[in-house]
Parts: C-alpha cells; sequence; structure tokens
RNA sequence: CGGGGUGUAGUUCAUCGGUAGAACGCUCGGUUUGGGACCGAGAAGCAGGAGGUCCAAUUCCUCUCACCCCGACCA
C-alpha cells in the first residue's frame, strides 16, 4: 500500500476531548475517528487490525471445535421478555419501530441463539455443540469512556457452549480456557487468569485481565500466577504472603478483555431448550458463555504497547509487517516496493515527498514493527532494517532481507 | 443518573458586547530532503440549534442538542 493513497491521515494534535493513550495513539495514527461517544469509525489502518485479532480469534476457536456463524444486532423483544432482561439489563438499547414495535439492539446473544439452537437440537446425539460469532454488539452505557475501551458500540466475539451434563461442560470450559490464553498470547498480552462474581446468571465467573494504569477493573494477585481475584470478591488483603509462597499479593488495575462463564440451565429453562438421552429421558441442556471484546483488545494492546513515540504493535496484529521509507528522489525505492510486494510481504511504502524527519515520525507513530529505509546514500539493493522495538538500526541487502523474510513468514 | 466543564476554519485553539484570528493541514510556485524544513501566494467559518436582553450578541440570559471529565453504574 502507498501510504499517499491510503485514507486516514497521521495527524500532530488531537482534540483534547480524547484523554485516553489508545484514543489519542489511534487517532493521530490514522487508526479510528470518532463518530459519536463512544462510537467509532474504523479507518483502513484500524480495520486491518481488526482482521488480524479476528483472525487469531477464528483459529483459536475453530481449533475448539466451535463453530462460526452470524446472528442479527436487530432482536425480538418476546426473547428478552421470556427471559426478564427486557426491564432488567439497563444497558439494553431499546428501538422503536415506525409501525410502533419496539427492538431490542443486541448487546449479548442468549435470547436469539438459545430458541435458534432448540429448532435443531433435541437429542444426546447432537451435543455437545459450540458455537460463536464476531458481530457488533450494542450496550447505551451511560457513560462512555476510555476510547475503544467502553464504547456503546463494539465489536465481540461470543461463544456459547451447549451440554448434556456438567461433566462434559466442565472439559469444554478448561478447554475454552487454553483457547482464551492462546488468544491473549498470540495478541501480545499478558492476561491473567483472574476469579469473578458471577452477576445474575452463575456464581462465579472467570475474567482474563491484563494489567495497565488505565484500567478501570482491580485485582489482587500473586505474581506467581496461583492466584488472582477481582477485587469485587476478593476477600483477601494486598500484602498477604500467598499460599505457595511466591510473596505479597498485589493489588492492581487491570482491563478485562475477555470473561467466560457457566450459564447452568439459566437460558435453557426459559426457552424449554431440552435434550432426549439414551433412555428417552429429556433433560435441560447446560449452557456456557465466552466473550472476547475484539475492539476492547485492539485498545488494550494499544495501552499496553506504546512509548513517547507511539504505538508499538506485535508483529501478530500489526497493520503491515514493513514500513517502507525512501529519503528523497530515490530512483530504486519503486522496485524496493515492488520486491517486498512481490515476496508476499505486507507493506505500506510512505511514498510522500516529505521530509526524512516527517516520515519517520509518522512511521514511530504508525507502529509498524519493521522499517526499512532506502536512500541514495546507501545506495541501490542496500537497505537500512530497524525494528520498532529497539534503538539500533543495520544495513543489508534488500536480497539478504527478503530471504530471512520469507522465512519469518 | 448526580456534580463539573466545553461547543468558533478540515484539525487544535485565540477573540469574550461593535458581525472573526493564529497554528497545523490543504491548493499553487520555488528552495529543500537521514528525525515533524523554509519562502511567497491562496482557498477555507450563518461562531451547535432555538429564543431573549441590547442601538449592536461568537461574547450576556434562558431553553435545547452534542461532546468531555469526576462519581455512580457496568455479563
Amino acid at each position: 500500500m502507498k501510504y499517499s493513497k491510503l485514507f486516514g491521515k497521521t495527524i500532530k494534535d488531537v482534540s483534547s476531548e480524547e484523554t485516553s493513550i489508545n484514543a489519542k495513539l489511534l487517532t493521530r495514527g490514522g487508526f479510528i475517528r470518532r463518530e459519536i461517544a463512544g462510537v467509532y469509525n474504523f479507518l483502513p489502518l484500524g480495520l486491518k487490525v481488526i482482521e488480524k485479532i479476528e483472525k487469531i480469534v477464528r483459529e483459536e476457536m475453530n481449533s475448539a471445535d466451535s463453530q462460526e456463524l452470524l446472528m442479527p444486532a436487530l432482536q425480538n423483544k418476546e426473547s428478552w421478555i421470556v427471559t426478564g432482561r427486557w426491564d432488567t439489563f439497563d444497558v439494553l438499547f431499546k428501538l422503536r419501530s415506525q409501525t410502533g414495535s419496539e427492538y431490542p439492539l443486541g448487546p449479548s446473544h442468549e435470547e436469539v441463539l438459545v430458541p435458534l439452537v432448540k429448532q435443531f437440537v433435541s437429542s444426546y446425539r447432537d451435543l455437545p455443540l459450540s458455537l460463536y460469532q464476531i458481530q457488533t454488539k450494542f450496550r447505551d452505557e451511560l457513560r462512555a469512556k476510555s476510547g475503544i475501551l467502553r464504547g456503546r458500540e463494539f465489536i465481540m466475539k461470543d461463544l456459547y457452549s451447549f451440554h448434556a451434563d456438567e461433566k462434559d461442560f466442565d472439559k469444554y470450559y478448561k478447554r475454552m480456557m487454553e483457547a482464551y490464553s492462546n488468544v491473549f498470547r498470540r495478541v501480545g498480552l499478558d492476561a491473567i487468569l483472574t476469579e469473578a462474581s458471577g452477576g445474575a446468571f452463575s456464581e462465579f465467573s472467570h475474567e482474563y485481565q491484563v494489567i495497565t494504569e488505565s484500567g478501570e477493573d482491580e485485582i489482587i494477585y500473586c505474581s506467581g500466577g496461583d492466584f488472582a481475584q477481582n477485587t469485587e470478591i476478593a476477600k483477601v488483603k494486598e500484602g498477604k504472603e500467598c499460599d505457595l509462597g511466591h510473596g505479597p499479593l498485589k493489588k492492581v488495575k487491570t482491563i478485562e478483555v475477555g470473561n467466560i462463564f457457566p450459564l447452568a440451565t439459566k437460558f435453557s429453562d426459559a426457552f424449554g431448550l431440552v435434550y432426549q438421552d439414551e433412555n428417552g429421558k429429556s433433560n435441560p441442556i447446560i449452557m456456557g458463555c465466552y466473550g472476547i471484546g475484539i475492539t476492547r483488545l485492539m485498545g488494550t494492546v494499544v495501552e499496553v504497547h506504546n512509548d513517547e513515540k507511539g504505538i508499538v504493535w506485535p508483529d501478530s496484529i500489526a497493520p503491515y509487517k514493513v514500513h517502507l521509507v525512501n529519503i528523497g528522489n530515490v530512483k530504486y525505492a519503486e522496485k524496493a516496493y515492488e520486491d517486498l510486494v512481490n515476496a508476499g510481504i505486507e507493506v505500506l511504502w510512505d511514498d510522500r515527498d516529505v521530509s526524512a524527519g516527517e516520515k519517520f515520525a509518522d512511521a514511530d507513530l504508525i507502529g509498524i514493527p519493521t522499517r526499512i529505509v532506502v536512500s541514495d546514500k546507501l545506495g541501490e539493493g542496500t537497505i537500512e532494517v530497524k525494528s520498532r522495538k529497539e534503538k539500533d538500526s543495520h544495513t543489508e541487502t534488500l536480497e539478504a532481507f527478503l530471504d530471512t523474510a520469507s522465512i519469518r513468514g
């Protein structure tokens, strides 16, 4: 991609209304632009990142034997009355049609999926079943804040599992824990599996919490990894020695990037979702729910991976792998760009006729992992390679770079 | 939802009773080109919306809408 043609430019100043690190850097870098409170446009560069995250999530969910589907955002009011959530789900957006009918705008999809599954599942032979979607969710937050961390419209992966009994549910729950750990590790986050309250549906939940100053949540945890609880349920105090002797428990601010919890038969009972066992006896189906905020994940990565110059994307979700910069009118630049593209490397070429300083500043802000510079000083065929994470650069031939780059994939 | 604050050019902000100005960005010309270069010329604003006070309102008042911050809330 040639930067001169890319929709969405970097800007030096961002509105003083954006105070969070993620919104500031993503807006300045040309990844997002706010539409209304808690609602953002994702520009081409930002969409690239989202697509990378979604790909990782899909791979992990698919390998946990879940099937992807897509449910509607505009839902059925009746189903929400059946579960009692029409009046109790306080962040539910309610729309009125010109016919006078009311519709909920989906903040979650149990009310859609459970009746849908009921139409197809009636036998123990159909279980277990796991379904997920990546979809836009709506929550009527009284106060949207923290950039893309708490929006009123956001992209979420929500997965629901269906089981014949508790034992099978437990087995799958552990499997999803693994899948979730994989997702967060792959996107470059160190997420702490944390015990939390179960809210209205269950006795407990598990949250995946990432430590960062800008977080809204607070957890008490042991760095040894054997204990972590949201302070909303924690009965232990900060500083207490953990059971396995890893030192004092710490209290930190965190962002919740994912959560999983048992639904038991809450929704199965509401909609009469049952299956017949081998003996022809009807039993309620046990359910689990598993969520990952895709756009929140993107914001969290920025909150964690940045420096004074801008974003530092992890390789796995960077919008491009290589940021090519030509200094001055270098004839060799076009060929270098084509060679990189032909080698299958995702490259953003800053082909603008602007000063070197401006190009470097923008490259640092955008945060693509590898910067390649070509200039007359270096000569044809020679490039300067610099990692966004490191200060130092080195020169090598483009040919040599392409050899190693292709190995790296 | 309680408290506080802000709406002026594409963006960030000045002006604060006498119908608007800078910077960045943008357009054109020229000089530049290894860390956000420089010179010159130019385009760009019913001052969020409605009402009121006044000879006169971007400026004061009321209402309204939008947005931000603190808190509450947050499967």
